[in-house]
DNA sequence: GATGAATGAGTGTTCATTCAT
DNA sequence: GATGAATGAACACTCATTCAT
């Protein structure tokens, strides 16, 4: 790792935590091991950190994002529940909010948002607006081969996820991120989707 | 007013936008109008401040909290839903998420709970403990008068919960609150429990 | 002496001989016998330094004019020659040049016109447009009582000015201000002005 | 022009406008195009750029006495005043106060001359000892053909001299050089000599 | 000739806090 | 209750300079 990138990555570690003007310059120098007149040489700014975070995790949303674009564009394609189980659960844990660059970007973000216009959209689109949009291209693709109307449709998506917003919230973006936070909210993902698969059955 | 109400007012405004350790006591006396060694009269130090705005919503919680214990403990005279969703509507907005010291105690907190754990404790009991179990005292009051079985009372309140929670998240504890971000609120929340109850039905 | 007129005149003698840039606010701490902070207790910043020694200056000159004001208003009054050049030597010399806030302050200004339209604009008023108009009426209130021609009062004015402004740049202008420098000026403005006189008359 | 003579021209413009210290080595590289490394491969430090720039003035002064030094050295010659007073204004104006490089020198010394004895020599030996020397030896030359006595010569010198310096102060050493300053030097000069050799007559 | 990467010392300024009045 | 004056520690950032490449 170069030491910029390094930088970078010390420098979400603690803006992820403590929030980004209590984090000061010295603090971040002093975990990668630079002298603070170093840090200069690779950013502008204490601001220029900051951009660079930001700029990073548009691009890795944007990869994540068109990977999804594919999906569900062919219907006719016999596919499973248990497919595109996996394959939401696959986008939106392990290269998402499991992810631990855009898990400390969000939490980041989530601390900023109130007085940073630029990461509250940041936020708003990567925890409500995507997420809800990429469940709602996946669930009709599936739905239509069940023939199911686009109301219903509309509310199960609307339902599913708010609760993993909520479970989000609850386990994800709250504390630290231990194995065990993961593992509950893996649990009480599953038990939501098999109860309510069983309901609206 | 007094002087340390007026204290704790701006500083409160100050921590829910910029966060604790952005703001100085500069800026808060600067707003309240006195010099900085004023406000070492009303407070031991900034860490005071903090602790008397985490006292004082305890206190304001608690309060709250005990308005609803009475609630469903007679189960027997006949609580129309009608009532007890106005019952729901009032604890949960006016007096709470709606309420101005409140919801800016709750952004603050969202901030500072990756950081502060007694801060994490109070934002996790007010906004994910403490919401379900009022709902789920509440539903089940109603529900037992309807014969509806305690494992699906479970799963309603749970999605009806995490609906909520989500909305708050979406558009009470985002950006500015303003009146616009209100009134989506209300109308997502009441959209969603007319179509809850017909599905349910 | 108050702290805050000590921090002005340490950094006045500081500014006159090393610049306002060159100058650091430890180095006026230092001498002065107090801590940065304290500093910023007394002064918003290093340029309020710089504007309160500007306002000073200029309360300064408006006194020191006001004295002029009333000068050759009686032109009736036999007033002799001897008489109007002490006039002129104390007002020139004593709390003007020779004044020590005063000389510091033109030095200081002498160095900072290039790139501070603000003390070019007091450094041409002090040096070359107020001492023109103050030696004009002064001269002309003599020179009435001799029946001079105008356009020669004007052209010995001139020349009389242009004489004393290069004697004032030559040794009160240049390297330290020393007793040495000041005397050499003396003898110079008495050589000049008492051949002046004696050619012209 | 090769870069090691960039950054002695771009150094003397910035040096000559805020002061040596006030310009950072960052500031001279940015504006000559190079990295701040590159400058030390042309210089030892900072203080190798001013020396170099001394060590060219003082050639540059050199070479314009050197044209100096044999005029009058033939009294017998018929030489008109026309004649040399035009050689003063062409010595004292385009190759000398006028010549870019020479009056961002001097402008450059006029500030450092309060701390840099080695500056104050060479800008008292350029602006009041050299032009002094060089007047009284062209009006001697001239005056010997006129019978003028010395001591009248000296005095006349003197207030020609001072005069002119005057004006050097007032017009070319003062805020920017523009044209309009420029021409307003030429036309006080021309003024007082015509003025001065009718007067003295 | 020029550059990328680094550094120690220093820049102006703000921090929370103290204490005598 | 409130303030004027002070402070030590920390702040983001710039300085001239070095050196291997």
């Amino acid at each position: 790792m170069s030491t910029k990138e390094k930088i970078m990555d010390v420098a979400l570690h603690m803006f992820s935590e403590r929030g980004y003007e209590a984090v000061s310059i010295r603090d971040i120098c002093g975990e990668v091991g630079i002298k603070e007149s170093t840090l200069y040489y690779h950013f502008k700014n204490k601001k220029d950190i900051l951009d660079s975070l930001i700029s990073k995790f548009k691009t890795h949303i944007d990869e994540l994002l068109g990977h999804i674009e594919d999906i569900g564009t062919e219907p006719d394609k016999k596919q499973t529940e248990a497919a595109e189980k996996n394959a939401i659960e696959f986008y939106m844990m392990d290269s998402y909010l499991f992810d631990p660059f855009c898990n400390l970007m969000l939490r980041f973000m989530m601390m900023e948002q109130f007085h940073n216009e630029e990461m509250r959209l940041l936020y708003e689109k990567t925890l409500f607006t995507d997420p809800y949009e990429i469940q709602m291209k996946v669930f009709t693709a599936i739905a239509m081969n069940f023939g199911i109307s686009e109301t219903d449709i509309e509310f199960i998506v609307r339902e599913t996820h708010a609760y993993m917003t909520m479970l989000t919230f609850k386990y994800l973006l709250n504390g630290e991120l231990t194995e065990e936070r993961k593992k509950a909210y893996d649990r009480d993902v599953h038990e939501y989707m098999s109860r309510k698969m069983w309901i609206t059955e």
